[in-house]
DNA sequence: ATGAAAGTGTAGCCTATTTAACATATTTTT
DNA sequence: AAAAATATGTTAAATAGGCTACACTTTCAT
């Protein structure tokens, strides 16, 4: 998750072309395991993508802010291999795998656009894998640093366990990395909210 | 890498549109961090896919046999995040972009195919990720056992210090549960190569 | 064929993380 | 507004896996 990424997808226009759909908070988009029918794009709203592995641990993969594509692993109508619940309440459209198909041979220009986003997300998946050679100081660093990047706008939501979940961390570790941070003046923790007051501290980190 | 998946993908047909290329064991495909035209889909030999992080850290991502497709983040010409390199002498087909745009146009059927070992690729990334919470011999169990079961017909040469680039782990671990799974008769060396006597046992450690 | 380079076997120390455990604070549900 | 469910603060103990170091093998390059 959090990477930063500077294109946004324009998909506006063919919107019109799925169907609205609206998902209170902490609602599923759709779960692992289950059979998908194409994709959805978020209009509006915050959703995270997590993922449980064979032991049963879960964890956050991706937070995905409006104007971008989920759930594309399932193009084809095989099984999600992710979860996408909604963090706030959310607007998608849903593109089921036919219409999209019909809507590809229309618009040829949706090729590039919708491989392009595909291939965003492996470069977020990509990053995830490489965060782990890291310490776990660094892995928070990259995080955090991330996060402020990649979004910049919004006011993400996310606490010392989501912390954990990410990196894969214990939220023990997180919390002393963030005690220690806080003493060193380098983060500020009011009622639960996190501000970075030296963000080149963070950056050095992973340089 | 290694992950478990029946489908191959029939890409025959299109071969005589892309260029045949050769490469020599140990050359680069192509390397990260430069710009990619395209992708390459591998006829014959044995790619390996690394990726290497910001801290300078190399990581075995995937291990690429006969009749799949590499280098498709690069499909619209941006930096390649990841490094191919022919473990043996190797045979790929090369379809730069504007090639392959003009293919889509007049083979539709091209699309699903395409997004699918796309997705497919995201899969593995995935199951990379989801690796690193489990204990090291955990990690090493599913890998083998994975090796095992997509590569049957096929002998891998993998050695530890390449377990532990694929893990994560430093080789003298990799080293350390290899050995004890030796004296508990579970995998059986020769010659540095690896017998698995009791693949239940690695299942079991997973599942 | 020979020297260089890469991979493996092995030991021991050390510290960064995990696990466990429990108190307190905050948020959500009814 | 109370009860239940989550999240956080904190400590102490146990340990897994990292790093160092070096001898020995095998493979590769010329």
């Amino acid at each position: 998750m959090a990477t930063l990424y500077e294109h946004v997808f324009d998909w506006d226009s063919y919107l019109q072309f799925g169907t609205r759909q609206f998902f209170k908070r902490k609602e599923a988009i759709y779960s692992q395991g289950t059979c998908g029918d194409g994709f959805y794009f978020l209009k509006k709203g915050l959703v995270r993508i997590v993922s449980v592995n064979a032991s049963g641990k879960e964890r956050i993969l991706n937070i995905v802010i409006p104007n971008q594509l989920i759930g594309v692993q399932s193009l084809d109508q095989r099984q999600h291999f992710t979860t996408a619940i909604a963090v706030k309440d959310s607007v998608v459209y849903h593109f089921p795998c036919e219409t999209f198909k019909t809507l590809l041979k229309e618009h040829p220009k949706l090729v590039p656009l919708f491989s392009r986003t595909v291939i965003h997300k492996m470069k977020i998946l990509l990053d995830r894998i490489n965060l782990d050679t890291l310490t776990s100081e660094q892995k928070i660093a990259l995080l955090l640093h991330n996060i402020c990047y990649e979004f910049k706008n919004y006011e993400i939501p996310i606490s010392q366990q989501d912390i954990a979940s990410c990196t894969g961390l214990t939220r023990i570790t997180v919390y002393k990395v963030l005690k220690q941070w806080q003493e060193d003046g380098i983060i500020e923790i009011m009622n639960r909210k996190y501000y970075i007051k030296k963000p080149d501290f963070l950056r050095n980190l992973v340089n």
